[in-house]
DNA sequence: ATGTCC
């Protein structure tokens, strides 16, 4: 890819948590959100992507979010409008990636005995697995996939059909950003045919569809939480219109399109990079991780329909996962109710209006961020408030169920996605020690499905949660309403029992 | 992220 000038503190400050970062020519500049100590956590290759993706066709705005790190093409921890292209890259493998939230009915109470947890335990990883690829056939086993169920689902993502096949509750949906997707055409007909298309090339199709109801790995988890809504008044009024519980038990989960997301954003990438190829078309600052495709042609088309097939996929998949995670704790904790706070991704292009035009805006590892009064919430149990916005920080310092406000407009209505990372996987496994981390997860009493806690999701890995808050809250984009402490993690690793 | 290389 391209190396542009030296990139050694290049922003220029205008604000105590915000940045510009120019590009050299005359368009706008990078949107840079983040404290000058956040700012200082961006490596050069991740700001050079930043660049490569501000100048590359048809993008009218770049911002660059303070969980900002090197990703496929742009970095994880940005956002990217453009109202003429899409860009698979910046969407990702992971076809809307999500977090969720469900909140039961049980108190903090309920989570202290270490023998009810280790029971929940038991009977989540029964029935949501994790890890990656074989083994998962029929993953909610309660509630088998075959093929054919599997194709409506990502035909007709979060229907109410969908949701009566699968035991999900149908009102679940209404607390979805995006309960269905539809095709380039914004038509369910369009995705039927591309599927049509598809299937006979899609490797193992059953087996993939039989990964509803899992997590797979990586950053992937469900959590035990106690909500901890903050005291001002503010925090809880919206927190009731989210319904979230102060001092009660909730669950946060995140995980995406799994095999299928990964077949459909890989083939594209691939698809498109030969047509780059083929008709000697230059690449955004010489990177085939920023192939794109203009809207209206057949290669965007085809883009938009994958996309829309992939996160349906992921829509189901997460509100299953709560269905079961919920069955879970009622055969631990008979009685225990619950209901689904929020469903919200962070990798997932959207159209949506911006400087009064429709644009697509790509979110790579970035939250949606409506305040109350967007016109894109009227109708919806949040209009007044604002959604609910999901942020993962790390089991220690806990999670952040967070608001917009109006400054939001700033950042294209959008936040980070988490803390992000500060180390890379490798550099993780070098630095940390495993004892320790296993230590730190004691002495905190959190629980988990793993044996020892994979030491590259350790919460070292990872920016200061608290630093990356203070960026968001700073620049005026969205304030905190609730915290949420870990009481048990269910993550990929060595397991308990092995 | 991903049956971590069809």
């Amino acid at each position: 890819m391209t190396q542009l000038a030296p990139t050694k503190h290049p922003f220029i400050a205008d604000g105590e948590a915000t940045a510009i970062l120019p590009t050299g020519g005359k368009q706008k500049p990078i949107t840079v959100i983040g404290t000058e100590a956040i700012r200082e956590t961006f490596d050069d290759f991740c700001v050079q992507q930043a660049i490569n993706s501000r100048l590359a066709p048809g993008v009218t705005d770049l911002v660059l979010n303070p969980d900002a790190h090197c990703g496929y093409g742009a970095p994880v921890g940005c956002v990217m409008v453009s109202p003429t292209h899409v860009y698979p890259g910046p969407v990702g493998v992971d076809i809307k990636c999500s977090m969720s939230l469900l909140q039961t009915s049980l108190p903090a109470d309920a989570v202290v005995d270490k023998q009810t947890r280790r029971a929940l335990i038991d009977a989540i990883c029964e029935r949501t697995p994790t890890g990656a690829g074989r083994g998962q056939r029929n993953a909610a086993k309660s509630r088998p996939v075959d093929e054919a169920l599997g194709q409506r689902v990502l035909v007709e993502g979060a229907s109410k059909g969908v949701c009566e096949a699968l035991g999900i509750p149908p009102e679940w949906a209404t607390r979805c950003e995006d309960s269905a997707h539809v095709g380039h055409d914004d038509s369910t007909a369009a995705l039927a045919l591309r599927l049509e298309r598809l299937l006979p090339h899609a490797h193992r199709f059953a087996d993939k569809m039989s990964q509803l109801g899992s997590y797979g790995g990586g950053n992937h988890f469900g959590e035990c939480e106690v909500v901890e809504v903050g005291d001002d008044p503010r925090s809880q009024s919206v927190a009731e219109t989210f319904g979230l519980v102060d001092g009660g038990v909730a669950f946060l989960s995140h995980c995406g399109s799994r095999g299928i997301g990964h077949q459909l954003a890989t083939g594209q990438f691939k698809a498109l990079q030969a047509k780059f190829e083929q008709w000697n078309i230059p690449l955004p600052g010489q990177d085939r991780e920023l192939v794109y495709a203009p809207l209206g042609t057949a290669e965007a088309d085809a883009y938009l329909d994958d996309m829309a097939l992939g996160a349906n996929f992921a829509t189901v998949n997460h509100l299953l996962i709560n269905a079961l995670v919920l069955e879970a704790f009622q055969q631990v904790i008979p009685g225990a109710t619950g209901q689904l706070v929020y469903f919200i991704s962070h990798n997932i292009a959207r159209k949506e209006i911006v400087d009064n035009r429709p644009a697509w805006v790509h979110r790579k590892g970035a939250t949606r961020a409506y305040p109350g009064g967007h016109h894109a919430l009227a109708g919806t149990p949040f209009a007044q408030t604002g959604h609910p916005i999901l942020l993962p920080g790390n089991p220690q310092a806990g999670s952040a169920v967070m608001v917009a406000d109006p400054g939001a407009v700033l950042s294209r209505y959008s936040v980070n996605h988490g803390a992000g990372r500060q180390l890379g996987r490798k550099a993780a496994k070098r630095a940390l020690n495993q004892a320790q981390v296993d230590q730190s997860f004691n002495e905190a009493d959190i629980l988990s499905n793993c044996r020892h806690y994979p030491i590259d999701e350790a919460p070292a890995a990872y920016k200061d949660f608290d630093e990356v808050l203070r960026s968001v809250k700073s620049a005026g984009l969205a304030s905190e309403v609730a915290r949420l402490k870990a009481r048990f993690v269910i993550k990929d690793g060595d397991k308990a029992d092995d």
